[in-house]
DNA sequence: CTGAAAGCGCTTACAG
DNA sequence: CTGAAAGCGCTTACAG
């Protein structure tokens, strides 16, 4: 791809800092200083340059400000594949949080085949400041995260957390919300309770699970079944037809995330079944989706803005610790699990 | 936010080219031949700059690359709402293809409230070789979006044209598909046909509405109804309740978009009507959820890849022309139109 | 093929 | 407050 120059040719000379020094009569350092928010420079002076400035159709050059300040505003922006609508929504309210803060979001891409690694070697060749990796495929097998931050930049992991690296991360509480999932569950009369799990090798998953669990041991139960796959909507589905197939039909489930627990819905449905009165439903996240009039799906709401509000204060912190960040996850009561019985 | 470093702090120096060059002992300009891939230098050369060059951990630095050559394989990617799911699909696709290019995407959020000029403005600041908009909150009363490539950056407009600007757009063949969707409609034996538009300050809406009016008038019919106002879920729902509530429910529809559609036929649904036996659906982009099994949409798959291909060609060309790339959809038969009528 | 040097467009001590 | 100058880390004619 070249760049190519549409309307008049002679105007596509980029116009700088010298242009407009020339222009207004003064040194170029006075153009810079007019640019630069906390600058030494008399009201007057500002104006000047405003004015030529504007004439010429001058804009600063982030490229070379970045140079010389050593600081490019770039913050990396990582993302792998987007099944789950989740993953967008955190993306776009990230580039908004930090056009908000000034800074520019640089998107980059992850798939399986190739190590995460690569793909940040590659972003910090823009001198990014930050890394934040959305990690929809990157689970606790990853190599060589570990190492990612010796790079000096910090690398955070959003919605995950790896156990005994040294890397930031800010996640749900997962745990409390996978506890608060099956107190839900059994507060509506439950008794025979499914996991539908996501990718097993994820804390996402692991967390929520163990919760899950834990709160049904004490009241003395175990689940039904949990199995375990990823975290799609595809799965969802299958996992549910494959517990009716082997007649083990639970009368709740807990969805790993709203889009299997959309899954879930859409096979109970084709199954006949009804929900809530022969099934309860409970997901994870609250997407979008979950509000829709088809599902009015029963979940625990990750509070996006918050997560991305402390994610931005983490990378901030000049010794933010490395522990993950949890933030409480809110139950929305719709209308897939039954009402307590009295 | 400002940057912290982890790990050994001495080690924070970023290594530059002179670093390595005094380190393998040779000139500053050799190290940087050896990292340009089709520079004149010796493989004997080569060969020890990258050992010293591994040695230190040092990355050519993109900044510097892109100030020196005046191109910063950079390219704006700018999106709005992401509702529709067809635009974080087109988003990470885009991304990937660039990255295939050794191009950058930097992602820039555009709401409703600014003009989209100050978010080109600030994109160019970066250098930026090309921008690419996905207009979900632009129609056709954006104001200035004419001025946009006099600065020297060509910019594209994806699944959208402005008539009359001097812009690159690359679409779906939106006219074709509305006549398609009227053609397959009409084959099932459907009499009454709805449309339920989106934004009708969109090419896309308007080209889809004409082509579908123009092939129902072939036919000697007229659509039933036509209302028109968003491009989204709760819209589909609503106009098909407001439909029925006016008692004027048709035996088949045609969602300007797939998320129109599906909540169409949620609305159908909780309405009691059976699809497709009482009343047809189709709609419009193929996204990855109408091929759920709660959906089974049948509708007109925007042709994702080519389009991309597409867009990124027409930005490499120094001689684009500035009509509208028309791409032509494709029919995807699921389950909610009838089958034809013997 | 290799090196010394100028230059990309800014910022920022340093003098005045 | 203002200007001249050095420097950010590269690329690329220009000589050799």
């Amino acid at each position: 791809m070249t760049i190519k120059t549409p309307g008049s040719p002679g105007t596509s000379q980029r116009v700088t800092s010298h242009d407009v020094s020339r222009e207004a009569g003064v040194s170029q350092s006075a153009v810079s200083r007019a640019f630069t928010p906390g600058a030494r420079i008399s009201p007057e002076m500002r104006q000047r340059v405003f004015d030529a400035a504007q004439k010429l159709g001058y804009k600063p050059n982030a490229i070379a400000r970045s140079l010389s300040t050593q600081r490019s505003g770039i913050v990396a922006l990582i993302v792998g594949e987007l099944h789950n609508p989740f993953y967008p929504q955190a993306l776009s309210q990230f580039a908004q949080a930090l056009e908000a803060r000034g800074k520019r979001a640089l998107l980059l891409t992850h798939d399986a085949r190739q190590d995460i690694q690569e793909t940040l070697d590659a972003a910090s060749s823009y001198q990014i400041e930050a890394a934040i990796v959305f990690p929809t495929r990157l689970n606790s097998t990853a190599p060589s995260l570990g190492d990612v931050s010796q790079g000096g930049v910090p690398v955070l992991l959003f919605n995950r957390h790896l156990p005994g690296r040294e890397l930031l991360s800010v996640a749900c509480d997962n745990h409390s919300g996978g506890r608060l999932a099956a107190q839900v569950l059994l507060n509506s009369g439950a008794r025979r309770l499914a996991f539908i799990g996501g990718d097993p090798d994820t804390s996402t998953h692991q967390d929520r699970l163990n919760g899950f669990v834990e709160r049904l041991a004490e009241s003395g139960l175990g689940p039904l079944a949990t199995p375990s796959l990823s975290f799609r909507y595809d799965w969802g589905v299958q996992a549910t037809l494959d517990l009716h197939a082997a007649g083990h039909l639970p009368d709740a489930v807990f969805g790993a995330n709203d889009i299997i627990a959309i899954g879930v819905l859409d096979a109970l449905r084709s199954l006949g079944r009804r929900v809530p009165e022969e099934v309860s439903v409970i997901g994870f996240d609250d997407i979008q989706e979950s509000a829709r009039l088809a599902y009015r799906l029963t979940t625990i709401r990750q509070p996006l803005e918050a997560m991305i509000e402390d994610a931005l204060a983490a990378l901030g912190d000049p010794q933010p610790g490395f522990g993950p960040r949890l933030h409480p996850g809110e139950l929305i009561w719709r209308d897939t699990v039954r009402a307590a019985t009295a």
